[in-house]
DNA sequence: ACCATTCCGTACTGCCCGCTACAGAAATAG
DNA sequence: CTATTTCTGTAGCGGGCAGTACGGAATGGT
């Protein structure tokens, strides 16, 4: 999982993940099938915790706009963590594939996308318990916010730090809509 | 340029880009000396029209505001434009790379940052002329909307049509410094 | 203790990669 | 019209890729 994380599906060979496991090729191919299970295996591993934890998060936050500022800085502190690669393997890890691995980027987008869902979810549920006007765009908000998330995964892979990604955090927050608005 | 901006370095192969150009291998070697070096042309070939009409916007905008505004809104406009790959050739090109050509990586980043750079400027400019306080965190403020951009990014390869691109461009927008702020 | 089965390490397959040697074609010069 | 040079197309180089055939070692049931 960290070296997909790392290098993505496509730089990531075989006899890297191998040495890496500490088996040899036989050994992965009986238990994985082959390297794109392996490697679908490893997102739905990643990301088993990591949206477990952004429910909990988005459920137990008493508003919305509440939920989503602890996403966003737990987001950025997951980006940034110094115990493994820096940004999200959902996003980065099959950004360059040839043609014959589309279905993978498809994959990893299809749950890009049932992330926003829950993000406009838990708006609604906001809108719902009158903490924002009915007229605002739960999906349009939802989708600014992961669009914001998203770009946090290029800068921290670009090397900006915790404290850079929480000021952005901060800045993204200026954006949610005023009771007044 | 335009394989290298849908694939990514290392998922176009040298056949395919011979096939596009229609050549041979051993012209393509003679001209551009090997993959890496076509592939930084073409990068530069890119980047030479997009960072010059974007700092064109940046200077005849009459102010920081409206120049980022315009800027986001060509970004909007660029990433789904159907004439060619969707999203930002200088973010995804080099994404997942192997360790052998980190440097690609690194030499992309550092464009990215030169873009930040260029942003920064133009709200320090703002500030001068008294539109911001004097106390606004301008490299802060670069630094989201370029985070904002290279999430729309993500968002444009995984089918953003450009009216959401420009939802989001206006929601950003409301994370501008208000005067009495 | 014996045997059947499961595991695992070595060594390999065919394939495609980036890249190039070389021969024949085209163009230019005398 | 020939000689020389430049170009280009074919065919192939070593190498690393994903994936596998197979022999020997460990395991476990009887």
């Amino acid at each position: 999982m960290l070296l997909f994380w790392r290098q993505g599906y496509a730089a990531t060979s075989v006899a890297e993940l191998t040495a890496a496991m500490g088996i040899n090729p036989p050994s992965l191919y009986a238990a994985f099938g082959d390297k794109e299970r392996l490697f679908l295996e490893a997102v739905e591993s990643y990301q088993h915790k990591a949206s477990q934890a952004a429910a909990r998060l988005l459920a137990e936050a008493p508003t919305a706009k509440l939920a989503i500022e602890r996403l966003l800085e737990a987001m950025a502190q997951h980006l940034t963590c110094p115990d493994h690669p820096s940004g999200c393997m959902v996003v980065t890890a099959a950004m360059n594939c040839s043609s014959d691995c589309s279905h993978l980027q498809h994959a990893l987008a299809e749950r890009r996308a049932a992330g926003t869902r829950r993000l406009r979810e838990r708006i609604e549920q906001g809108i719902r318990d009158g903490e924002l006007p009915a007229e605002v765009d739960a999906a349009g908000l939802a989708s600014f916010y992961d669009t914001v998330m998203q770009g946090m995964t290029i800068q921290a892979k670009d090397g900006a730090n915790r404290e850079q990604l929480l000021a952005t955090t901060r800045t993204a927050m200026r954006a949610w809509p005023s009771v007044d608005r």
